[in-house]
DNA sequence: GGTACCGGAGAACGCACGTTCTCACTCGGA
DNA sequence: TCCGAGTGAGAACGTGCGTTCTCCGGTACC
């Protein structure tokens, strides 16, 4: 029985996905996609001509999962002003997953941002993304517009530290200083 | 004439220093750095075996330059408080000099850290030195001890956003923050 | 039953690059 | 002057990998 198109971009992505975040783009090789997938060569390369738009697609299926994950997250808690404190209660949760290595487009543009223009601008378009999740929930909280540019750097701080000191309690760090910015604006 | 070690060394890590920060590690050949410092591969590879033992020696010799550069920057500052926030300044000076491209250690650890351990460990020290930097800061300045690691999110956050986003006004940011949490502390 | 296409497996190609080797040259010392 | 150790230029080697090509078995349709 032959693969659909949809089922064998899904396992594509997924591997592509995995071994991407974990190793970087250029330490995977597309036959190491191949493999792990089970889509042939040919076929990969008739869904995705090239690795660079593999890449892309990898990145922007993240994107939407990622945010998604951290809407639904936060759309759970009940006060408006604890919405703010709960990303980094989401944060602390994402840190604290076997195999997290940091914000995959951080990642990605220290790896690739200088040499590929896509990956510097879906890594550019993420953060603004994120930036402005945030900058909604500040302003539904009534909280001053300026805490949410305040927040986002506490968020990347966070990211950015938790795994290079490999330390996921740099989330409660951020989520203190962030409890602080909102008591005093 | 011939070139002795130590203006080798120094040649050759300049150029590496260069290329790789500006275009990342693994898209710079070991040819290209022969062609930047003018220093031939066989002296490069006497000097430096293999090109990971070139790139710890050029984090190792970026370290030093770093830090010790924001150290001036803050010494030349009096009062003890104001020092605490002149890193801030200092940050966004460092981000609006040309070429500008993020931490070079988030970089390398977004490129190599899962693959390279030198890399990681070094990623790691750095962070770490850095938040010392700031811990003493903050202790000098008679401010409570768990402000540092906070205003160290503050500089890590600004650090990435200012790159991803190509936007040194992270930095203002970062200040504002920054002041915000020891005039709340 | 034949035949024309489709997809998969994987070999092949071309190139880039880390590392090593060759070879001719220079220069200090007997 | 001769010799040999060290040096630089760059060719060569081996490997990895992105991409393409070849071949073959199966399957749908006449």
């Amino acid at each position: 029985m032959p693969l659909d198109d949809d089922t064998a971009r899904t396992r594509l992505l997924d591997t592509a996905e995995d071994l991407f975040y974990a190793r970087g783009v250029q330490s995977v090789g597309m036959d190491e996609i191949r493999g792990g997938s089970g889509v042939s060569l040919k076929r990969l390369y008739a869904l995705y001509p090239a690795k660079e738009q593999l890449v892309e697609a990898y990145l922007g299926r993240r994107d939407l999962r990622w945010r998604g994950s951290l809407a639904a997250f936060v759309a759970a808690v009940d006060n408006p002003r604890d919405r703010v404190l709960a990303v980094f209660d989401w944060l602390g949760d994402w840190f604290r997953e076997p195999g997290f290595r940091g914000c995959a487009w951080v990642n990605g543009y220290g790896e690739l941002g200088a040499t590929s223009a896509v990956v510097a601008r879906l890594a550019r378009e993420h953060k603004r993304a994120f930036a402005g999740q945030l900058a909604e929930l500040v302003s539904a909280a009534g909280l001053p517009d300026a805490l949410a540019p305040q927040l986002f750097l506490l968020a990347e701080g966070a990211m950015v530290s938790a795994a290079v000191l490999d330390d996921p309690g740099q989330a409660d760090h951020a989520r203190a200083a962030a409890a602080a910015l909102v008591a005093a604006s």
